[in-house]
RNA sequence: CUGGGUGUGGCGCAGUUGGUAGCGCGCGACUUUUGGGAAGUCGAGGCCGCUGGUUCAAGUCCAGUCACCCAGACCA
């Protein structure tokens, strides 16, 4: 991508209604724009983000089996009116709308009910089972307050998955395995020593679930967890029986802030049993279908990495989640045509600045956006058959030979 | 929803006892600059959130309303 080409500009200061550290450092560097409290547009360089969170997720759940589908935002109540769902008083953060032909509609706030509906057609025997779907899909729910940027919004972007299995024994399996997958997703997208598996409320799915915490100053829950780590709960979960269960006292537990960046729950019947899914077991008989669900918050998460790393210079990408690995620029009519030959040998891989600007303007963007490698190529380093090449992270420079750009890891 | 705060060019802000709006950044043109957010000259850009009221006159006073931020409550 080409600075000059894309529309996007950076600001020096953060609009006023920006005070959270991810929403003032992604609008300043031009990834995300408001349209209101909540709601949130994806830019160029954000939407790339997004596109490598999802990448990450998607070969994780790939590789356990799942299916991706997508599945509609318009809700039709009927499946929701079966599990008492579409009820304000049971879900209270429902929007709502009418047709024009009559009839009542919601905005999804999860999927549960309609993956039922859809799936049911699918499974009818226990050789249908079992099966896992997930999607990557915008999200409403009319919060009470959104906040933290793009870390509590009233539209977000979330993968939900859905597994559906013939007993308790199989959801369990592959409730272990969506765990390690989750360990594996935090891992890459960088924040694997910061996001432990916490013991959680279940909220209205279920007594108990798991969460995925990041540790984070601004994070909206409470933890708490023992020295090792190998213990984390939430504190709506800080009972007698619960340490007993974990083995734990409350001596030795520390409290900390965190970002819930996903949430597991074995749905078992919940949903399965009031929207009647069964299969026809081996013998004949009726049996409904054993669920659970899996959830991602795909937007908090971009929000969670960028809050995390960022410093006071800007963003500070990981890698794997960065829209781009470098952050080219030319300096000198040589340093500038080599430029130019790099970008067009790397295109997808390089974020060019090639406006007409001095340089410090360009340094100082570099840093706010975040991309890891910032390269410099100039008539100076020519000169001494080589480029440099700056870390994002460290701020350390090192010069390397032209040729072997490309191979950086 | 409760409490507190804020709405003035794209962004950040100022605006006194009411008298018809200004600064910095950014933007356009030209000149000089050119490895860490350059300098000069000229210039464009504003229903002062919205409605109503008081007044000869309202960004400023009054009432209402909307939006946004923070804290709390809530959070499948």
């Amino acid at each position: 991508m080409r600075f000059s080409k894309t529309f996007i500009k950076t600001l020096r200061e953060a609009p006023k209604d920006e005070t959270a550290k991810n929403g003032a450092l992604l609008t300043r560097a031009g990834y995300i724009h408001k349209e209101m409290a909540g709601v949130y547009d994806f830019l160029p360089l954000g939407l790339l983000v997004i596109e490598k969170i999802k990448g990450i997720v998607r070969e994780e759940l790939n590789a356990i089996g799942c299916e991706e589908v997508l599945l509609s935002t318009l809700q039709n109540p009927e499946p929701w009116e079966k599990t008492g769902r579409f009820s304000n008083q049971e879900v209270d953060i429902w929007f709502k709308t009418e047709l024009s032909a009559g009839g009542e509609l919601g905005l999804a706030p999860t999927h549960e009910e309609p993956v039922i509906e859809m799936m049911k057609p699918y499974i009818t025997s226990y050789k249908d089972l079992p099966l896992y779907v997930y999607q990557f899909q915008t999200k409403f729910r009319n919060e009470l307050r959104a906040k933290s940027g793009i870390l509590r919004g009233r539209e977000f972007l979330m993968k939900d998955l859905y597994s559906f299995h013939t007993s308790e024994e199989d959801l369990d399996r592959f409730y272990a395995e969506v765990e390690e997958a989750y360990k594996r997703i935090f891992e890459r997208v960088g924040l694997g020593d910061s996001t432990y598996e916490t013991f959680a409320s279940g909220g209205i799915f279920s007594k108990y679930s798991h969460e995925f915490q990041t540790f984070l100053p601004v994070g909206e829950d409470t933890v708490y967890y023992n020295a090792d780590k190998s213990v984390v709960l939430n504190k709506e979960v800080l009972e007698p029986e619960v340490l007993a269960d974990l083995k734990v006292s409350r001596e030795e537990l520390s409290e900390t802030t965190a970002a819930e960046v996903a949430n597991i729950f074995k749905l078992k019947f919940k949903y399965s049993e009031p929207l009647g899914l069964k299969f026809v077991t081996e013998d004949n008989s009726a049996q409904t279908v054993y669920m659970g669900c899996y959830g991602i918050g795909i937007s908090r998460l971009m929000g969670v990495i960028a809050e995390k790393f960022a410093d006071e210079k800007g963003l500070v990408w990981p890698k794997t989640v960065a829209p781009f690995k470098y952050h080219l620029i030319g300096i000198g009519e040589k340093g500038i045509a080599e430029a130019e030959k790099f970008y067009e040998a790397h295109t997808d891989e390089v974020f060019y600045d090639d406006r007409d600007l001095r340089v410090g303007e360009k340094f100082a963007d570099a840093e706010l956006i975040g991309i890891p490698y910032r390269v410099v190529i100039s008539d100076k380093t020519l000169a001494e058959g080589v480029v440099e090449v700056t870390k994002r992270e460290t701020g350390e420079t090192q010069k390397i030979r032209l040729d072997e750009l490309a191979n950086l890891e």
